[in-house]
DNA sequence: TATGAATGAGAATTCATTCAT
DNA sequence: GATGAATGAATTCTCATTCAT
């Protein structure tokens, strides 16, 4: 009622208060509920406060989601699916070179990373992944062992192409992304502590001619495969 | 009070039940206080089961502790501080070649997090950054920032005498370490889920020769600084 | 929404589906509301369910009531005051023997326990009579007053005859209904719980028959008064 | 806060604020509690309320009852059932002619609704047993089953005996005590309705007589068994 | 020091009621 | 008339914190 009054006394045409939207506010709601938890977390989020985001009242809310537990799965699964599985997708096809795909993937992370939220979400992803459990096997599932498996696959044929020294393709594939996933983490932890924050696409750019170089061996033997590795 | 002074005046020989050692006890209390918040989250934690797993009183607590979040910060600040310090003594102190340090350096952070609460801190930590800002800027500074600037000082050590490629040297930092956090945070939080978490120690091997590799420059030219860095 | 336009303007010479008849909705609701206050009681009934129940959303029912409070009312002081009157009119107009009434009205008011909900809305005035005085008021008005008024100036009647012993005629009426009332209660509120309920039509001739031998006197004195009653 | 300053000002020597009774307290709240429940019934009844009764917090009824309904099962399980476990033990001892107990069960029935909650539980559990069926089986196991099993044991040891005429027992044993639990239920509804409530203890006498008669059979035949029944 | 009973502010959830369509 | 999305007051339950013992 303070609320109503208030935005009611500056801005005469505010839009009518109850607006029918069953088709959009669930989508709305995620939207506000990602911002409140990637803010506070998920036990310090209030729903007030998401029903005040979203400009709607606390029992709305429930008109779309069951509990908090409910809202929270939805902000978490609903999002970046379909991102990574453009990036497999785009990955599975490629046939070119398996080192050219190495800065093009860790930009795309840095891209996605800099212009969403996503690594508000794996920030909550990792704080809560104890109490709930289901989350966690969805965001491994859909995201992390996805982008992963993707890697090792890549990784693999380029060592069978002889493109690739040997080794574990799986611990290929974190020394490929993992300083991507630690620079965003860092950023998204110490944004109001550090002051320097890792710059994200120069990051992707000089690991990838890193580790291009790492996993190529030496070309004077002329092959990667050439090296011995345990 | 009283009890104090029954114990103390009254039954001089008795041996000391309930007056545990004073000193002791709030070590006893973060290490209960630090399981708790590992495996439950900060808000999620219960002063209970704190108080139930250090065998004392919950009014106890309050006889060593101000509030919840001080315990938090205790538990948080107190840990690991001493045992990044010495990794940097060592570093610091290290005078071979550059690239001998990295097996070392993530042999002992793999070793560090095996066997400790490293992770789970870690997850606390980035949980709560926003919500303790102070812890993050703590944990920055006493953890991460330390590990970074040592890292960092010695590539560009390395980079001077010719061992290193160039390039932005705390970048190169990140391509360092990033697999290794990754690789840490990825068994903390999948825990329960994947079927194949990474193997720390055998990840600090292999990345190290990666990235002493990627890192050296090209073999046929000899030296490392012949080759341009953006 | 759709559906009233579709079916309404493309399809002319259809049945009425939607708009049904006015002036039994109410009749319909009452009679869903009885069902569900019935089985929840006042406070536990829901008006999504009852208005599920009745076939209609929500916002309907409050065309016809203005309160769930006025919803009770209805179910509670529609019910059943046609019976009762039927009941009266009918043992007012008899002029036989006295006694000849009891097992009519015993068996009457058991068939109309065993057919209707009438034990289920005794329970609820029973329940709320607290919270909806007035509803208190009307159940005794309507039923229970009645009832008894109309089996005390049967039994005075029978008194002043000579074919009933003295005595308190109101007592000698609760003596007469009070084990049938019981029984009904007991089937409601043991339901599920007891495993042999009362049979109502045997009770109603058992307890006449015992009732009207009590009420009798001694037979060998020829005359009820002739037995002192207090 | 109001209510401290309130009892504060009026009277100066108000027991202290935090006591603790540990042993006293669970008895307190039930006895509050079963004031508020039986005022209200359950669902309208609130803590609020019970606690304010209880001169505790609200937050104190949980040390000591899960939830609400716990606190409900307390109430209706905890009372009487002593109370007529005395009186099943009396009426088993019993050895004398078998009508000779009828007025004193129904006079200490009455005795005990008078002086006691038990008319305001029963009305309770007749308005919560669908919602508890747990507590309709306990009172009904407890109380109800018991008061009518003894009954029943009576009634069948005086046909047995040749003091009582044929028929169902138990059918006997509604018809003997019917009366009285319409009556108690009838004060306990129509309270502030009825202007003449039935006085309990002038029931139970009349009654007595009544029913004594009626199950004495013809007193021409000399026994009660001379009778055919059903 | 230590206890644990007591507190009470706070949050999630429910649901009768309203109202724009 | 009919709908059902939206509202928000009300209530249960939680738990960090206090304090009498």
């Amino acid at each position: 009622m303070t609320l109503k009054s208030l935005t009611g006394a500056s801005m005469p045409n505010q839009p009518p208060k109850r607006r029918r939207r069953k088709t959009e506010r669930p989508a709305e709601i995620i939207a506000s509920a990602l911002d409140v938890f990637a803010d506070k977390g998920f036990a310090a989020a209030k729903l007030d406060d998401i029903a005040r985001l979203a400009g709607i009242s606390k029992g709305t809310l429930y008109l779309y989601f069951e509990t908090k537990e409910e809202m929270f799965r939805a902000v978490v699964s609903t999002a970046f699916a379909a991102d990574f599985e453009k990036m497999e997708a785009f990955a599975s096809g490629f046939e070119g070179p398996t080192t050219q795909l190495f800065p093009i993937m860790l930009s795309n992370i840095a891209a996605l990373a800099a212009n969403s939220k996503l690594p508000a979400i794996a920030k909550m992803v990792i704080a809560e992944s104890r109490n709930f459990p289901d989350l966690a096997r969805i965001w491994h599932d859909d995201i992390v062992s996805r982008v992963l498996d993707t890697l090792t696959k890549l990784i693999a044929r380029g060592q069978k192409r002889g493109e690739l020294v040997a080794g574990d393709a799986r611990l290929h594939a974190f020394s490929l992304v993992g300083p991507m996933v630690m620079a965003l983490l860092f950023r998204e932890v110490f944004a109001s502590t550090a002051s320097n924050p890792p710059d994200l696409q120069a990051l992707a750019l000089q690991h990838s001619k890193t580790i291009i170089h790492g996993l190529q061996g030496s070309p004077t033997t002329g092959t990667a495969s050439g090296r011995k590795k345990t």
